[in-house]
DNA sequence: CCCCTAATCCCTT
DNA sequence: AAGGGATTAGGGG
């Protein structure tokens, strides 16, 4: 990977101005792509901001990325220093001069006017308790939102409409895992159950055998004549009489049944 | 093109 | 570490 790679960040901004539906900052995929790259301040926080003149993207942390490279960034305060030191001999990234002046360029094009910004570090949002059961309730309704529900909703709650759409996508993910959890748990218990059913089965298969050994007169009955009670799993012939020829032997895990003995008067 | 999911990041608690 | 807001890539209509 070259430095070509690392100072393609494709940065692309789009300013909200006013109102107007925030553009999103995009900036290529790095995390698959291994490369050693910044992350910037992002742009949402300039929502409702004046958004005078130049806006300072600013190195946001310190990152690993995928290839294990250590990039020391330091966080400066809002117009400052943007100078980064990097640890990593693979990356030369001041070698290349793209990149630097893709950097100086974001460096030195914008800057926030920042509310949000005091005390420098980005504050993340948190929806308050109202919005957050508000947002809960309409999902209650309905998973996913029209367009039309969905700038409502942004309007009530005094969010973007990306917002709430994010909120919407994150509750479905997460949802969505916990139900996958949830069956995964349950199937984990069938297995189990069926595995010990399967152990005992086993167990029967072997004492029937012995059986079988034992009392010759078993053969008599066929196999597809016997019947496994439902409500106690006796075995049964299928034959109506009680105490009937060889079922007399009763194995130890399984007291041989027949079926007569569960069967209901029979409503006349 | 828009919207969605999946994967992931990373801040906050 | 968990919870959750946000970003990104990629896919379907």
């Amino acid at each position: 990977m070259g430095t070509e790679d690392v100072c393609n960040t494709g940065l692309v901004l789009g300013l909200n101005i006013d109102g107007v539906e925030e553009k999103r900052l995009q900036t290529k995929n790095y995390r698959q792509q291994n490369l050693v790259c910044f992350e910037f301040d992002q742009l949402p926080q300039m929502e409702g901001l004046e958004t005078c003149l130049t806006l300072s993207l600013v190195p946001k942390k310190i990152n690993k990325n995928k290839a294990g490279d250590q990039v020391q960034v330091v966080h400066q305060s809002s117009s400052q220093s943007t100078v980064s030191s990097f640890s990593n001999p693979n990356h030369d990234i001041t070698s290349s001069n793209r990149e630097r002046d893709d950097f100086e360029v974001e460096r030195l094009s914008l800057r926030v006017s920042d509310e949000e910004d005091e005390g420098s570090a980005k504050k993340k949002l948190r929806l308050t308790k109202e919005q957050s059961a508000l947002l809960e309730d309409n999902f209650k309704e309905h998973r996913t939102l029209n367009p039309k529900q969905k700038k409502a909703l942004a309007a009530q709650l005094n969010l973007r409409t990306r917002q709430v759409e994010v909120w919407f996508q994150n509750r479905r993910a997460r949802t969505k895992l916990k139900q996958t959890e949830v069956e995964c748990e349950y199937l984990k218990r069938c297995c189990q159950a069926l595995k010990e059913e399967n152990r005992r089965l086993q167990k029967e298969v072997h004492e029937l055998k012995a059986l079988k050994l034992a009392s010759p007169l078993y053969m008599h009955v066929p196999a597809a004549t016997l019947t496994m009670c439902p409500s106690c799993e006796r075995i049964g012939s299928g034959s109506k009489s009680p105490a009937n020829g060889p079922f007399a032997v009763v194995p130890r895990s399984h007291h041989l049944y027949d079926s007569s003995i569960h069967q209901q008067s029979p409503a006349r």
